[in-house]
DNA sequence: GTGGTCTAGACCACG
DNA sequence: GTGGTCTAGACCACC
């Protein structure tokens, strides 16, 4: 399968099965999942990531939910990235999202809309 | 006082203390509320808004310990909005976390930088 | 709060979680559950129900997701009946998809649809 | 034999067996299986379709079991729809079953019998 | 008191 | 082997 590294902080504040959700939900965005692979069994990646089944389990039925996996008794759970409109969309949803959790903070305040365009430059090169 | 119209929801996901604080923390950013103004007794805001009174002592330990206000048994809560750096950098603040997410999101995605300052410019208007 | 009588059997091969999730929701669209009304906490539920406290959870998180019902840590789990759209339309759309597996069965069996209309004035009057 | 198309969809929440059991049910109901027709042998059958021996096994056993073939050690598998009665049974049973489903939900909804004529004719034209 | 999250087991049907 | 469901506990933040 395609490279899946997931990186659990027991220190962040967000519950480790939304941890482990986004980073497989990138993974697929990115494209480093693709379309049929197989993700790995509950019962393995839980062990390996040193979590509950029941963590792994809700990871896998969220992201099915949501429409990018499907898990099947029997076989496993498959990367479903073939609906290209929902990738798309996905990705400038999630933008949007923080963008616009920005851009009123930033009115609230007062900022004007040069100051957020030179800012975007600068931190777009840093990080 | 200045103006201070606290709004509570109780559907939100937020708990009850962190709205209140932002409310307030928000008004102080935005110059609504001024150096100095009393801030509600503790009994009287826990009244007008139906909370516990311990959600406002909350909401007073955790903005004194921020450094935006003051505590002084016998005589209230005041505003400490005259360090001018202190409110600017936490504006500048705020808004460059936000910023930092919505940018590492987006080159995750290998969204390029134009795209992201259309997309500034459009929610600028809109929100 | 209004009647909730939950049956659960065993013997059925739906899930726990499923036949309870159902009669609440079965509930609300009846009307028997009116908007604010307070659920029982999870713990009085699953000790009542004699079912664990994952089951009922899972039966709280899925009609919160689907808009039924709004939980607050601290205060509860209560039925959002306000929204008459999202009522009318489920209730129209759980109909919908009975009838057009029945209809599609027919088809294929070739039933006519006046065979239908009469076996329907038949078990509208029997059940 | 008879036209017997199988499809089986890998991503149904149905089990396969079911899935195949199911078509070649539909098929004897529709007549496009007749009496004493030769079914493909387990080995054969469980090749064309790529899914194991065991699967088909299961479909032939409860086929069996319910009446609709006859399998006979050295022979093969027959269809058996000669029973006039079992075939019409079967088919208003499976009809009426889901129409109790459908009535019985309209009824708690208070979903009155003409609607439910007005829907009938709707859907019959459009599925 | 409440819900939100998590653990460490278990049994089942399916392939 | 796989996922689907369920149990009987636990700790946490919030009110």
């Amino acid at each position: 399968m395609g490279r899946l590294n997931i990186v659990i902080s027991n220190t962040s504040e967000k519950p480790l099965y939304e941890q482990i959700k986004e980073q497989i939900k990138s993974a697929i965005l990115k494209g480093e999942l693709k379309n049929g692979e197989l993700l790995p069994s509950i019962r393995n990646f839980s062990t390996d990531l040193k979590v509950s089944i029941l963590t792994i389990r809700r990871v896998y039925d969220e992201l099915e939910e949501e429409g990018f996996v499907s898990s099947q008794a029997g076989k496993g759970t498959f990367v479903l990235a073939g609906n290209k409109d929902l990738i798309e969309d996905t990705k400038r949803m999630l933008i949007e999202e923080k963008m616009i959790e920005m851009v009123t903070l930033s009115k609230t305040m007062g900022v004007k809309i040069q100051n957020l365009h030179e800012m975007l430059d600068i931190i777009y090169e840093e990080v």
